[in-house]
DNA sequence: ATATCTGCAAAAGTTTTGCTAAAGT
DNA sequence: ACTTTAGCAAAACTTTTGCAGATAT
């Protein structure tokens, strides 16, 4: 990981670039979120801001998160936050997710060759299944776009 | 995919095993489960069967899922539902999800050999890119429950 | 007869939105 | 000076919960 003044300055460029503000909130929202080698909620980053920024609101933080997913400075984990997803298929089989109408379709586990991991990342870590993604555009929606 | 009789049997057996009552709703509800060979939301669940059961509420919707998942008759597409989480890493890399504590570890794209598809699945699908999410157990979870 | 379930309504949690004052350019 | 943003509060959306009457066992 770069350290945190690059990542600094990096952000305040692309906010210029952008035409972003730099502000106070925006900067400790920003390195917050570097900060933290997790993965974390926007209520999590409202709590470390806030220990900097006493202030600060929740909704600051939203519409901060907003605008730098927007921005590609961010990405979120899953394009399946927000509303349950139910999968009735009991056999195996992996998924791929149109990020445009967010349709899901089954990919059969055969179709797909086995994962292998390289070394073992996380010490203790117990590996139950791997489950896959293929994300792009569906045919539909592709064709939408002309 | 099983003929819709037979699942319909299957789930009548689950249910007096598990001690749940066979209702009408319940079975509306499973049968619209399975049908729709997509991966709704319970919003959607609640749509269709309500055109057969106009009584019905959203809430009974809700309430069976969340059984229906407790018996493990459905899955949850993604275990990230219901809240955001951001990643603020802009190297490739895919995650490592503990199922019991929701913490996320990074896997470096260079830990993971190429997903490899033997057949291209949907017609005109644009693939992006993969995610692959390796689920299990993280060490300070599975250490906690000795 | 007893246990479980439904429907309704209220509540909780997450995220968005509108507005005015404040801050950045 | 002009544009964008922060803070606040209200609202929207998703999901959970409590309870009395209805249904399944």
């Amino acid at each position: 990981m770069q350290p945190i003044e690059s990542l600094q300055q990096q952000f305040e460029a692309r906010c210029r670039k952008l035409g972003l503000a730099v502000t106070h909130q925006r900067t400790v929202i920003y390195r917050e979120l570097v900060a933290t080698g997790e993965h974390p909620t926007p209520e999590a980053v409202y709590e470390r801001v806030k220990a900097q920024i006493p202030a600060i609101s929740l909704g600051t933080v939203y519409k901060n998160v907003k605008t730098f997913l927007d921005a590609g400075l961010l990405k979120e984990v899953s394009l399946h936050h927000g509303t349950l997803r139910l999968d009735a298929n009991t056999d195996p089989h992996h998924h791929m997710v149109c990020r445009q109408c967010r349709r899901i379709f089954d990919i059969p586990e055969s179709e797909i060759e086995p994962v292998r991991l390289k070394n073992l990342p996380e010490s203790g870590f117990q590996i139950d299944r791997f489950s896959i993604e293929v994300l792009g555009v569906c045919g539909a929606c592709a064709a939408a776009r002309e």
